[in-house]
DNA sequence: ACGCGTAGGTTGTAGCTACAACCAATTGGG
DNA sequence: CCCAATTGGTTGTAGCTACAACCTACGCGT
């Protein structure tokens, strides 16, 4: 038998077995908080978050995308819908006539900070409130560990940055 | 200002981040994974590996849900697209006439055990490989103080049992 | 033995994502 | 200069999921 069929010790297939379950959970149930809500879904939510901390709450779709772990394309689409509603607008980028920014709007600025408090609150309940404050520190060496494996090149590690609270100007 | 609105401490917020990235990253990776080798997704064969693994490779479409972390409408499509292709069939419980069984076929088992090996290795690559023994104990007791908070019942808790390699019988 | 609440599932549909195809602008090599 | 490759982005579409509505069977209280 090859070395890739190796199977996982009953320790390893523990953890990966709750991991593949906070996996299928925990987005659900960001989700569900955001979307009843604020009408968002949790991604939507993201790409409003990381304009509001941009400058001039504007960024190029390329740079957003990094931002929000996401492909161009489902990138997209998403502000496409989120154009549609007023919460942003897109428009040409005069320095690369390729290139498109997109713009948090002032209502898209509102919606951003009317619902970070109930989606700030959501994250403490289920994730840093049930760690100890070491475990909340191995959880980020952890993930940082798994980040460097899926995506090595780090293009989506423009991530790892800081993070401030929306309205905290 | 509420405290409900507490934001986060930027060690957190770096953990939080992090999460988020692996939580978008990981899925889709396995996902294709599977998808290019096996045309399964990651939940087609995580329903599969739970048939494998049942007595006479068939439980009920609740049981099924329970391990698979799925809602039963969810499972209910799934399960009626992979019996179109011949991979699990259903039959009626004949203690309960309300309950559904699942049973893999023979074309399924194959297929659970061909796509195993790939599925595992990709498992190990990303997770596993990428952490120290300590690290994936500690992931192992981090997710599972999560899964209490997102789950508290534990009605999908059975996951918590073991799982063992498929074809090992 | 009847009614009502619940358990077990299925189905319809709107909406989001992945994948692939496509197009326009830019850049670099000869 | 010019064209080939690359970068930046959009669009079409198939397929999966969430949510709600719905149906049948079971079981308990009276």
């Amino acid at each position: 038998m090859s070395v890739d069929t190796r199977w996982l010790t009953s320790e390893q297939l523990a953890t990966w077995v709750r991991l593949a379950a906070v996996l299928e959970l925990l987005p659900a149930t960001l989700d569900s908080q955001l979307r009843r809500d604020a009408e968002l879904t949790h991604f939507d939510y993201y790409v409003l978050a990381m304009l509001s901390e941009a400058p001039e709450h504007t960024l190029r779709m390329t740079a957003l995308a990094e931002r929000t772990t996401a492909t161009l394309a489902r990138l997209s689409h998403v502000v496409q819908r989120l154009e549609g509603r007023g919460l942003l607008e897109r428009f040409p980028c005069p320095e690369d006539r390729r290139a498109t920014n997109a713009r948090l709007t002032e209502a898209g600025w509102q919606k951003v900070q009317d619902s970070a408090p109930g989606h700030v609150a959501i994250v403490r309940e289920k994730v840093i409130d049930a760690l100890s404050p070491e475990q909340v520190t191995q959880l980020g060496e952890i993930t940082g560990a798994i980040l460097r494996r899926l995506d090595p090149d780090g293009d989506r590690a423009a991530i790892y940055q800081r993070y401030s609270p929306p309205g905290d100007s």
